[in-house]
DNA sequence: TCAAAAGTGTTTGCTATACACCCATGA
DNA sequence: TCATGGGTGTATAGCAAACACTTTTGA
């Protein structure tokens, strides 16, 4: 069965950008293109829209049918449109953007990936299309957004230590964070909710658990 | 002529929405629907990609031909596309936002638009589509951008006193700022240049005119 | 001479940064 | 007992906010 319309349209696709913390590093998934046009490449998880969807469902539907990966909060960054970036015809790509705790995702290749992993974002293999131009804006917005909003969280398990926290900003940020200043912006801020459980996670005296609040206390102001 | 596909593909169209500074309030500029769907309704500037067509230059295109404003600088902002956000057929919308000085432009309807005008945020009348959400969602982007970059001056003339700079501001954050903390914070920031020159526009006693410095100085570091 | 807008400094509190040692615990 | 990571306080400088009067000039 064919489609046919009065002018051209071009073929529209979602693509994510999913980063994630792995090995003391900023990672993100990529799938190995099982088809043509770059096939064996590695590419975004993405695909068509289906012409009754949402275009997060979309998003949210390729990530997993390619990567298994499932129940991921996506924000849309920004749409790809130059005119040659798929050689098959024009393709319009929406791309989103998330984070992921990595330990909560349950990998697996799918359908049109002949293979999912995680790749340090300093050491990306060659991409398809314009990936490496999407991922690179997609880093940007992640620098800006971490000073602008809670997002850092969805880095980290339900409970974690200040230490961690801070961890994963060192790797965010690529820069060392006195650990003193750290921790009295996050015990003032309010932010962090204390367990009243400790752990011990490798070191030797054990560390305090905390979850970050629901909403920024501020927030409620508005 | 006719164009067929294998699978069903959406339209793709850009929208534009201006905002500029009027008669003291935040206005945007708006046309007036020629062709159903929506005949006779107010709309935000746009229209269909040509399939070789870049995005943004789709997004200037449509605005020259509907309203006769050109050159303005057009950031995306974000993607639209509800399945039912159009009722003829599936319809994505790429949307630009964009600021201007009023006194810079020549309007005039076009072709697919019987009218275009200004029209106050506050004053909005019935729209089409879903361009009041487009609308919030522009107006949101304008308040945060602008503590965090320099784009009030793309509201204002060339060469432009403090004050004038000051009443921008009041209007787009719609509160009162202090005469002295605003003047010693642009005086003491470096984005403004003086010009040497004085001008009386409207007062009593002259005011000097500066214009806004090319970059921020602390950008070069970078 | 007065009305109307331009211009000018100081104080105060908060926030960001720099910086070094003690504590708890398992091996 | 020592190696490892968790935990703690103070001093300083820069920034944000509050606040009221003098100057210029055309009408």
């Amino acid at each position: 069965m064919t489609h046919t319309y009065q002018y051209p349209h071009p073929a529209v696709t979602t693509d994510v950008v999913l980063f994630t913390i792995r090995e003391d590093s900023l990672q993100l998934l990529l799938i190995r293109r099982r088809n043509a046009p770059f096939e064996g490449r590695w590419a975004l998880p993405g695909g068509f829209l289906d012409i009754d969807e949402d275009l997060e469902r979309c998003a949210a539907r390729e990530l997993a049918e390619e990567t298994g990966v499932t129940g991921i909060e996506l924000e849309q960054l920004r749409t790809f449109g130059a005119v040659d970036r798929d050689p098959r015809e024009r393709v319009i790509s929406v791309v989103y953007f998330a984070l992921a705790r990595v330990e909560n995702l349950h990998l697996r290749a799918g359908d049109d990936a002949a293979d999912a992993g995680w790749f340090a974002l300093r050491a990306l293999p060659e991409l398809a299309f314009d990936h490496d131009q999407i991922i690179r804006a997609a880093h940007e917005r992640l620098v800006t957004e971490l000073s602008r909003s809670k997002i850092v969280f969805q880095f980290l398990p339900e409970t974690f230590t200040l230490e961690e926290l801070r961890r994963v900003y060192e790797i965010l940020v690529d820069a060392e964070i006195d650990k003193r200043n750290f921790r009295r912006y996050f015990l003032t801020q309010g932010m962090l909710e204390p367990t009243g459980q400790l752990c011990r996670r490798g070191g030797q005296r054990q560390a305090r658990l905390y979850r970050a609040r629901e909403r920024d206390p501020v927030a409620h102001l508005g």
